[in-house]
DNA sequence: CTCCTGGACGGTAACGTTTCCAAAGCTTAC
DNA sequence: GTAAGCTTTGGAAACGTTACCGTCCAGGAG
């Protein structure tokens, strides 16, 4: 005998039923659901037994249509699940949220601004109860009016005011580059993602480096690259290396642009001193431990998280916050090269 | 004057509003919304006039509360994000969901199969269309009534009979015993992640690979870990380097416990061949390149969100799917020592 | 004994959408 | 010119929950 697959549906309870089987009103079911506040011991009791035995279960999305509840899920909007640094972001939130009984909705990001939007805007018609938004470039002023609060995530965003939780960019970018200096090195070259925010402030770090220390900043070793990933990275490193003058130490904005630096380094067999922003898998198992200047990824993501939940359910009302974590410097090897040893060859 | 933050929540207009301001009657505005067919173009132009106006979004909870429709949005259930296999299955079904407009719910996973049911089931309550599960050991039978239709990913499930999208594990786990065995191994260590499925096709393969060599399996090479993580890998692996009579070889039945492997090589200063079982980031650039069965994992996802996808619209009502993906070996260097190199110790 | 108070409970109105049904307008065929 | 049929439209019911408003009963106070 042939089985349809799949099993037709089968309807789930409704409290309803579970009021009929318990011989009591719809409100009593509700009240015991809810935490059974007025309701005597023994009639929680019969309704407990029914909806056990029915294997009722609330349904979320009715319960969400009143007004005032809002769904008890959360937004995150972030790019490419793939990098370990939103990986990260999204693994805390979720364990955040989870913890209050909250799921968490993440819509899916193409590149571009407008898919953004579009996403955004599909999670607030879900009627989450708040965003986590890790943004691009556009302008967000849309969700200003949306009624739903939002927490940026890694960098501010454009006309809205709202909650922000950030690494200290610039001050780490500031440790990369004394680091750098302090061994010795005068020609540093920086790779930087395009025009992000975070971008921005390490470079401003960079610079504040150098004028504190007195060192002129080589314009042409600060080196914009037309896109994020690791090959731009690798053929921008490529190139620079190659320059009659090239420099003596790397500072890779990215932990993606890091990889690319290392890769054209390899194959070009130079050993410039390398300090990556971010932290990576593997870092320390390179042929070269990989000095980084990192944060806690992971609290960035625990924090948006609190922050939002705190938020929606109103027990925040301050005005926007800025929480900002540190950045600390790794020290493994890549970076403490000295200007001299730079400027050998390695030998295979 | 101070300004409250957060803004009061400003009420989004409802078809109701959209009704009264196009002058037109509820039904028309819903038949406009969802593709206006039977509406005549003038006044499906005037109710579009009307949303833009008013800056109308379908409320897709209430959508979602009629019998039959179900939310448009796709459950997933995973464990570390952290971990890049999970992240790409999570990346991967995430664009396939996305352009189907449906978005992703992740359940807050913890290690505990009894949190996974818990997650599974608050994830059913929002009604969700359809499971995307990567499942733990524990029984799933519970899943067989909810009316939702289940895709498992990466393993399948005991207590229901569901799809599942996974990849060809024995093939895999025979592939890189053979490359071993080939190179003249004849005592090949294999560490397995505790009894997870996937683990026990992978050792499978690795047998079969013996068996079909007409190699004798020395049992005290098969090393079951107590915890799937790099540490205990690179603790067995210690262990198993420093008896009197050590594996040529080492097949690591998983990323993380391939990491391990390196980890405790490098600190002991052997050189056995590695083989690991699934491709991760910057294998390629370690002292030794890794060598590793990989396959597509990102095809996993895709696999299995378009699969539940189609078993949600009802367009595929075919018996239970059982997709395998292929394995590949990719040859970097770890693999290809031979048993004569592993014996000699590396120079610093 | 009666009245009042308060806790426990039942019933019902929303929430915003989809869907069905009926009414109305128009065209076409006789 | 009228009947029949089709398209377009409006209105109401329903989805499952919560919140509010009564009602009912018990117990205490007068």
């Amino acid at each position: 005998m042939a089985e349809t697959f799949p099993p037709p549906a089968t309807a789930r309870p409704t409290m309803i039923d579970v009021a009929r089987r318990a011989g009591v009103g719809l409100g009593t079911v509700s009240r015991v659901v809810n935490g059974g506040h007025g309701v005597r011991d023994e009639t929680a009791q019969r309704v407990r037994t029914a909806i056990d035995e029915l294997g009722f279960q609330r349904n979320e999305v009715a319960r969400a249509l009143r007004p005032g509840k809002k769904s008890s899920s959360l937004a995150l909007v972030l790019g490419d699940l793939t990098n370990p640094f939103y990986a990260s972001i999204a693994k805390a939130s979720l364990e955040v949220a989870g913890q209050s009984g909250f799921a968490v909705v993440l819509g899916s990001v193409d590149e571009d601004p407008e898919g953004e939007k579009r996403a955004i805007q599909e999670l607030v018609s879900r009627q989450v109860a708040g965003l986590m938004i890790v943004p691009d470039q556009g302008d967000h002023s849309f969700l200003a009016g949306a009624g739903v609060p939002v927490v940026f995530v890694d960098r501010p965003a454009t006309g809205i005011d709202a909650d922000i939780v950030m690494v200290d960019n610039e001050g780490g970018g500031r440790l990369a580059t004394e680091h750098l200096l302090e061994q010795g090195h005068r020609r540093i070259a920086i790779l930087l993602a395009p025009s992000y925010y975070t971008t921005g402030r390490r470079l401003r770090g960079y610079r504040r480096a150098h004028r504190a220390a007195d060192v002129d900043v080589d314009e042409s070793l600060v080196v914009q690259l037309p896109e994020g990933n690791a090959e731009a990275a690798e053929k921008a490193t490529r190139e620079v290396m190659l320059r009659p003058d090239p420099p003596t130490a790397i500072f890779a904005s990215t932990n993606f642009l890091t990889e690319g630096v290392l890769r054209a380094l390899r194959e070009l067999d130079r050993e410039p001193a390398v300090v990556g922003f971010d932290d990576f898998r593997l870092a320390d198992m390179l042929p070269t431990p990989v000095t980084v200047v990192a944060s806690d990824i992971a609290e960035l993501g625990r924090s948006a998280a609190r922050l939002l939940l705190d938020r929606a359910s109103g027990a925040d009302t301050r005005p926007p916050q800025r929480i900002v974590l540190p950045c600390a410097l790794i020290q493994r090897g890549s970076g403490e090269r000295t200007r001299d040893s730079a400027a050998k060859r390695k030998s295979r």
